[in-house]
DNA sequence: ACGCCAGCCTACACCCTTTAGGTTAGAACC
DNA sequence: GGTTCTAACCTAAAGGGTGTAGGCTGGCGT
């Protein structure tokens, strides 16, 4: 019985290509188990469940993301690292779809806690440097952030703007301006 | 052997029910027969399949939804009716997560073209009404204002925010303040 | 060479999806 | 009431997935 020299981490490579390729939903053991030539089974050996592998790709995602978007920024500011940054997911989004999909699960504790998601958050909190936000603003604006982004490429993904025309394009650069303008003018605290 | 007065419709009624009680990844054709007391197979005779289901789901939750967001915006205009408008959609994600999962899957072309979806299209331009953006502008404020509130509640169903306390809240706020800003402020087309 | 065990296998229990073809409840008609 | 028809139910089956238990063995360490 040759060993297939399986590992979790090739495993989890594998998972995330399969899923690009395929899509998420086609990411199951049995499949990957095909791609290596074993039974499903065999798999058990090096990763706990389904939900285990596609716990790697979301921390796999989060590395990858998190490189594209540190180059992105490199030597930016303001408004030029705020387009920027975007641009790095929009192109994540659409060169990895099914990685992209993986970031969309509820995070497991160990992803969390991962070097890659504080990566990530330490990349958005140095693009909003330069809008000099209040201290105690910048968990909102991180969070405006991920969900104005990821909201856009979400419906972008799902269909729901109709065909990829140019005004899809147009809404993208306009949703980024708006960001943009949100972020100079930050509303402040109300009493409410 | 009893007829059970299954329809198209008490299917749906009660896969949208299910979904809210026991999460959307619980609906299945044979949970759905279980509930009712058939064979599952016997469901085939009034449902298409799994996807034709989730898709009547999804246009019910449109509708209710639209039902909610009318009766929010209604007497209000400007950032009233934003505010509003927004909360709708929240505390419908809130009380119906599985109704609200539905929502977030690509949808069919029948559910595009659906009296339901029309009516949440208008419902948003006339919410976006008080800010007087040109007429070329609306369809690209319309997206944003998808992809900024679905996008939060998103991440924040995700576990994204963490534990949902006071903070999640002012991010909220928070966020829907930079939207009303970013409408007020909206940024002219720009040569790029 | 020998011993050990992680990594492979088979077997299995359980579950889901959907199609095909058979049976029958109940509506319509006489 | 009796008869006819058929949509709605059923069983059977093919195909697919998940994950546990226990057996077998390749390859590492001594």
């Amino acid at each position: 019985m040759a060993r297939a020299n399986l590992t979790p981490a090739a495993v989890i490579a594998a998972a995330a290509e399969l899923a690009d390729r395929e899509g998420f939903d086609a990411v199951s053991v049995s499949a990957l188990a095909r791609r290596f030539g074993v039974q499903t089974a065999s798999l058990y050996s090096h990763v706990r469940d389904r939900s285990a592998v596609l716990d790697g790709v979301h921390v796999l995602a989060l590395g990858e993301l998190a490189d594209r978007i540190a180059v992105a920024i490199g030597g930016r500011s303001g408004r030029d690292a705020l387009v920027a940054l975007a641009a790095a997911h929009r192109a994540y989004a659409r060169e990895c779809p099914g990685r992209w999909a993986a970031l969309q699960r509820p995070a497991a504790a160990s992803t969390v806690r991962s070097a890659a998601a504080a990566r990530v958050v330490a990349l958005n909190l140095a693009m909003l440097r330069g809008y000099r936000l209040p201290e105690t603003e910048l968990v909102h604006a991180t969070r405006l952030l991920g969900a104005t982004v990821n909201g856009f490429l979400a419906l972008e993904a799902n269909g729901s703007f109709g065909h990829r025309d140019p005004a899809t394009d147009d809404s993208w650069h306009r949703a980024i301006d708006a960001l943009d303008v949100a972020f100079r003018h930050w509303p402040a605290e109300r009493n409410s």
